[in-house]
DNA sequence: GCTCGTCTATTTTTT
DNA sequence: ATAGACGAGC
């Protein structure tokens, strides 16, 4: 019993045991936050406390669920019963079952950003408010805004100081009664109506701070006043509350993170006890004095010493590319360098930068190379298109009144229903004050219409009608399939052929299998209304709340491309930082005044202590950007790290990139060529089917093979990934270019 | 009401 | 560079 303390070192064991109050550890990078984080719940359930009264918040599902397993570890299944995960799903939990003295029911739908910023763009739209003037990306921001810092529309009317922002207020008052009008929540709902639902029902309050009787929070520089509000009502009444962060990590006070809830946390609870993690076990001394040099620079921090025991290692390598292409080129040539010479795998790789956006150049250097990447980030799968269509008819089974999905496929597959019959659709509901899909049903009501398209109307409540009688009969993953096979959807991608539509019909097909797995995970299990398995309001829930992160799992053999900001909390061997350019980082845009430096530089501090043997920073004199180029300086981060404990490499690739004079001429003719000539047999082409599991087909196409394509012609096979139906081929095309092919179509011949 | 072509903003970063 | 928005023509 206990003996699992012997783990840590000396502070984190009183970091551990300092059980009871308020409790704060300052955790710098590498220091062994989630080990702390993990032992003190293994702890405090060791002491006796039942699980269900500990609440453990955290930033992402990956990091609860690394938790969780971890936690398994030390004392067994009853870590399941933990209440551990994001702050948004561990209040949608909540809501659910307290969501009916707000006017919810507890089907209700979670928006996502997309579908806000569609009502937003409506409700603007109906305020007859200029779109070209008041962007609604701009007011969904605001309100986003107003929200995480609980001013409700009432409050930001009063507040309007300008033009703007009493637009603004009279659209967050629409959009906030649509989304109550349709049973909707959005993110920022999740975190502001359990606020609101407390503050009015004391005795709920009551109720949670009784259950919850310890509460912890990971990544707490990255809450904002609404995360730091819930968890301070919830745990008024115990005052064990313990948090954990590191201010020179906090990146996110663009969505409303306040250090300030760092800093007033001891103002708040006079006991508090504070903790200092400087010790760290990731890095090497070398790259940890760069990252601290470099984060010394920011005026806005506390105190912190972060020290290590580790080897001092190799010399932090900045390298100068000529371009952006070349800046690919230049990793991908370290990468084959490096595993070689290391013996590391592929999954000991990291490429980190700043805008999603980057990862094209990496992409197509890594593809051309051979060596097999996953992205994180980027558009997310459960934002693509068709995905959202059929998520749509799902949401509108598991809650007719959600007006964003109904609108959403009202007309998708086609049934003759057009803009302006929707509109008076809409009219008609807002005059007789009932919900679209209850208009559906009096269609017959409503003047202007013809009959087709009553017809249409007609016929798509009756399928909702259908299948929300259905679900009763069908399993989850039984009810989407048939839905998906009436709508003929993938009928429709199939026969279109183009290869972005059998992009999407292997989406749709890949979100049946989805389903099909959580409904198999889900086995045995209720959900909170006491359901068995997979309900549909909880696969949409998951499916609301997963981000990319979530979806990563570092288990396979190849190398990891991602944000800086997506990268927080992981570590690997090798990490580039790529994109060291004034501009892009430290990122600045034309609008808003004075970008934050500070957090760009902690940004750029959290990617460098990713690393734990080998750094890679690089920079380009010419980058594209918006397609144009662009003639970036260095940035002026990388004369805050200084030389000391760096080392310079120039371009010296055997493929010396564009010359400039190039420019504008023909280029993608001109580097296309280019790139068949230096192109060759990739370092890893022979071996690439060490790293992807190639299945047991007897398929002759595989990585490095040359290949015959009716309409592209031949080209030669760069990687081949997936099983069965969904196995696709990246084939690059001597004269159409790289293209991503499902083998079950493209009819690929040996050439 | 639908389809095709042109125009445009988009590139921060995410639950 | 490119996807999504928007407008002209069917």
């Amino acid at each position: 019993m206990m003996s699992f303390l012997k783990d840590l070192n000396p502070v984190q064991q009183e970091a551990v045991k300092a059980a009871n109050g308020p409790v704060m550890i300052i955790a710098g990078a590498g220091s062994g936050k989630t080990r702390v984080l993990t032992y003190r719940i293994a702890y405090l359930l060791e002491c006796g406390v039942p699980p269900y009264q500990i609440l453990a918040l955290t930033f992402t599902n990956k990091a609860a669920n690394e938790m969780k397993e971890r936690i398994k570890k030390l004392v067994g299944e009853k870590a399941n019963e933990l209440w551990m995960g994001t702050f948004h799903s561990m209040f949608a939990r909540v809501l659910r079952r307290e969501c009916e003295p707000l006017g919810y029911t507890r089907s209700f739908t979670i928006y996502d950003s997309d579908d806000s910023h569609s009502v937003v763009k409506k409700s603007a739209a109906d305020l007859n408010i200029s779109l070209q003037q008041f962007p609604p990306s701009m007011i969904q921001s605001r309100i986003s805004g107003a929200k995480n810092q609980l001013i409700s529309p009432q409050q930001y009317e009063k507040l309007a100081r300008d033009l703007v922002d009493e637009k603004v207020a009279k659209v967050y008052a629409a959009y906030q009664r649509t989304l109550e009008r349709s049973n909707a929540m959005d993110f920022d709902d999740l975190l502001v109506k359990p606020i609101e639902l407390f503050q009015r029902n004391p005795a709920v309050l009551e109720k949670y701070q009784n259950r919850f009787k310890f509460t912890l929070v990971d990544e707490f520089q990255d809450t904002n006043r609404a995360q730091y509000e819930v968890t301070k009502l919830l745990s008024q009444k115990h005052k064990n509350i313990c948090v954990v962060g590191d201010d020179a990590q906090s990146i996110y006070s663009f969505r409303g993170a306040d250090i300030r809830n760092i800093l007033d946390f001891a103002k708040d609870y006079k006991d508090c006890q504070t903790f200092r993690l400087e010790q760290n076990y990731r890095s090497t001394k070398t790259i940890l004095a760069a990252a601290d040099k470099l984060i010394k620079y920011n005026a806005n921090q506390l105190e912190k010493d972060l020290w290590t025991e580790n080897p001092k290692g190799e010399a932090v390598t900045l390298v100068e590319c000529t371009d952006d292409k070349d800046e690919g080129y230049q990793i991908v040539h370290a990468i084959q360098e490096e595993s070689l010479h290391k013996k590391l795998d592929l999954k000991d790789f990291a490429v980190l930068y700043r805008t999603n956006a980057q990862s094209r150049s990496v992409e197509d250097a890594l593809r051309r190379g051979g060596i097999p990447y996953v992205i994180v980030g980027g558009i997310r799968f459960y934002e693509r298109k068709e995905i959202k269509d059929v998520l749509a008819y799902l949401r509108l089974l598991a809650n007719p009144n959600d007006e964003e999905s109904l609108l959403r496929v009202i007309n998708y597959p086609a049934r003759g229903v057009g803009e302006t019959t929707i509109e008076r659709l809409r009219e008609f509901a807002r005059l007789q004050h009932i919900s679209l899909y209850n208009a559906l049903a009096l269609v017959n009501q409503i003047k202007d219409i013809a009959d087709r398209m009553k017809k249409g109307m007609t016929e798509f409540r009756a399928l909702i009608e259908k299948y929300g009688k259905l679900r009763a009969q069908m399993s989850l993953s039984e009810l989407a399939r048939s839905l998906v096979d009436e709508l003929g959807i993938l009928r429709m991608y199939k026969e279109e052929a183009t290869s972005e539509s059998l992009a999407r019909w292997e989406n749709v097909q890949e979100l049946l299998s989805a389903i099909s797995e959580f409904s198999n995970d889900r086995e045995g299990q209720s959900d909170e209304a006491g359901r068995a398995g997979a309900t549909l309001e909880s696969f949409l829930e998951e499916v609301a709340l997963v981000s990319d992160i979530d979806q990563w799992e570092g288990t396979r053999n190849v190398v990891t491309l991602m944000t800086l900001h997506a990268s927080k909390g992981l570590e690997f061997p090798v990490v580039f930082v790529a994109g060291l350019e004034e501009g892009l980082l430290p990122f600045y845009s034309a609008e808003i005044s004075g970008t934050d430096l500070e957090e760009e530089r902690r940004l750029l501090y959290v990617g460098m202590t990713r690393a734990q043997q080998k750094l890679y920073l690089s920079h380009t004199k010419l980058r594209y950007r918006y397609g144009e180029p662009s003639f970036p300086m260095q940035s002026r981060f990388l004369t805050e790290i200084g030389t000391n404990g760096i080392k310079r490499r120039e371009s010296l690739s055997p493929r010396r990139a564009v010359d400039t004079a190039t420019i504008g001429l023909e280029r993608s003719k001109r580097t296309r060529a280019k790139q068949r000539q230096t192109n060759g047999d990739g370092y890893f082409a022979d071996d690439l089917h060490d790293y992807e599991n190639e299945s047991q087909e007897a398929v002759v196409i595989k990585a490095g093979t040359r290949v015959q394509h009716e309409i592209f012609g031949e080209g030669k096979v760069v990687q081949v990934t997936g099983k069965g139906d969904a196995r696709k081929a990246t084939v690059h095309f001597d004269d159409y270019g790289v293209k991503n092919l499902i083998l079950k179509f493209a009819k690929l011949k040996p050439a």
